[in-house]
DNA sequence: CAAAGGGGGCAGTTACATCA
DNA sequence: CTGATGTAACTGCCCCCTTT
């Protein structure tokens, strides 16, 4: 059996300071546990996007005093984003697909009259979400009669937004000024809605392979586990055997060392601890008081170690190779300069 | 070099829309 | 109607960088 935790660089963070997500390679998942780590939020098939109306910018932006970058209404949207498209996909977030079918989003702004460019729309839809913006602009101004602190408004992204924004992530997952401005225009949002998308996004991302992380290492526990208690059980019965046989017969059991001075078990947390003939091994790295992240740093961390598991010759492969790569921490850490 | 200030990211939370 | 869920938006904090 072979074990490797293999947490890899997360290709989303930009700054050294922001924890990578780790993409996980878990090819120690065999006998049919292998987990499939695929992450990340499919944008919208085209089939549903012909179904919606592109949405604008809602009048509510009026009401909320703040530091948005203004910018001209019906300004035509930046067509030459390096963006891919609307990446065809089975999968879409079901929330927002949800909008756009009820002919209703509240991001919807027509007050410009449709002049900006895409901006295909139904006259049908165009009525109902017309009627519908002007309630909502209509309490928008009611909210900024009353000073402007009135409850905040529930904006839906309609799914071109989100399609867009999910492409844009897909490309970089941090968003330079330039690049939150050029997909404001172009998604007729505030500056201020695409860095909160991207934010949250970047949230949910976390999230999701917080618990993928998780299970995963939950898995490879339960086996390390199950194989430590496998191995308990061959060394006792191995020692039973030195006992009773003068020499042993089979698998050059004289090169086992003397089990008090080379091998010890960890009763409580059951980590196999090789304390003399295996000291360079990297299972004597990781469990021997060593820390995860010298196990990482180590050189032989990748490389299949070599002592411990030839101990026992080709009898013993279960004992490794294996790589046990902890997950970074994911809060950031402070930075080297600092 | 140190302090101040701004910008951006993140964790945690709230508020709202939607659905079962 | 109600609780669960998803998510847009907010708040506060921290870190980094630039300016003074």
């Amino acid at each position: 059996m072979e074990l490797e935790l293999s947490l890899g660089d997360s290709p989303a963070p930009v700054k050294a300071t922001v924890a990578p997500t780790p993409v996980l390679t878990p090819t120690c998942m065999g006998d049919g546990e292998d987990l499939e780590l695929v992450l990340g939020v499919r944008a919208a098939s085209r089939d549903e996007q012909d179904n919606q109306t592109t949405c604008t910018q809602s009048s509510e932006e009026a009401t909320q005093g703040e530091e948005y970058e203004t910018r001209p209404r019906g300004e035509a949207p930046v067509e030459s984003l390096s963006f891919p498209l609307f990446v065809p996909s089975a999968e879409t977030g079901s929330a927002n697909s949800e909008v756009c079918t009820r002919g209703f989003d509240v991001n919807t702004r027509l007050a410009d009259g449709g002049a900006a460019a895409g901006r295909p729309s139904s006259p049908s839809s165009m009525q109902e979400v017309s009627t519908r913006q002007q309630v909502a602009d209509q309490e928008a101004a009611d909210d900024e009669d009353n000073g402007g602190g009135g409850a905040r408004k529930k904006l839906r992204l309609s799914k071109e937004q989100s399609s867009f924004l999910e492409d844009s992530f897909k490309e970089h997952s941090t968003l330079t000024p330039k690049q939150k401005s050029d997909l404001a225009n172009r998604l007729n949002l505030r500056p201020r809605q695409v860095e909160v998308w991207f934010q949250n996004r970047r949230a949910r991302t976390k999230l999701k392979q917080t618990e993928v992380d998780c299970e995963h290492l939950k898995r490879c526990c339960e086996r390390l586990t199950r194989e430590n208690r496998r191995l308990q059980r061959e060394v006792a019965e191995l020692r039973g055997s030195l006992r009773t046989t003068s020499y042993p017969p089979l698998y050059g059991l004289h090169h086992l060392p003397a089990a008090s001075t080379v091998f010890r078990v960890c009763p409580s947390c059951e980590h196999s601890k090789v304390v003399a003939a295996a000291s360079e091994s990297f299972s004597s790295r990781v469990f021997a008081g060593g820390t995860a992240d010298a196990a990482m740093s180590s050189p032989a961390a990748g490389s299949p170690p070599s002592s411990a598991a030839n101990l026992f010759g080709a009898r013993r492969p279960h004992f490794g190779p294996f790589a046990a790569v902890i997950p970074p921490v994911l809060r950031r850490q402070p930075s080297a300069t600092s």
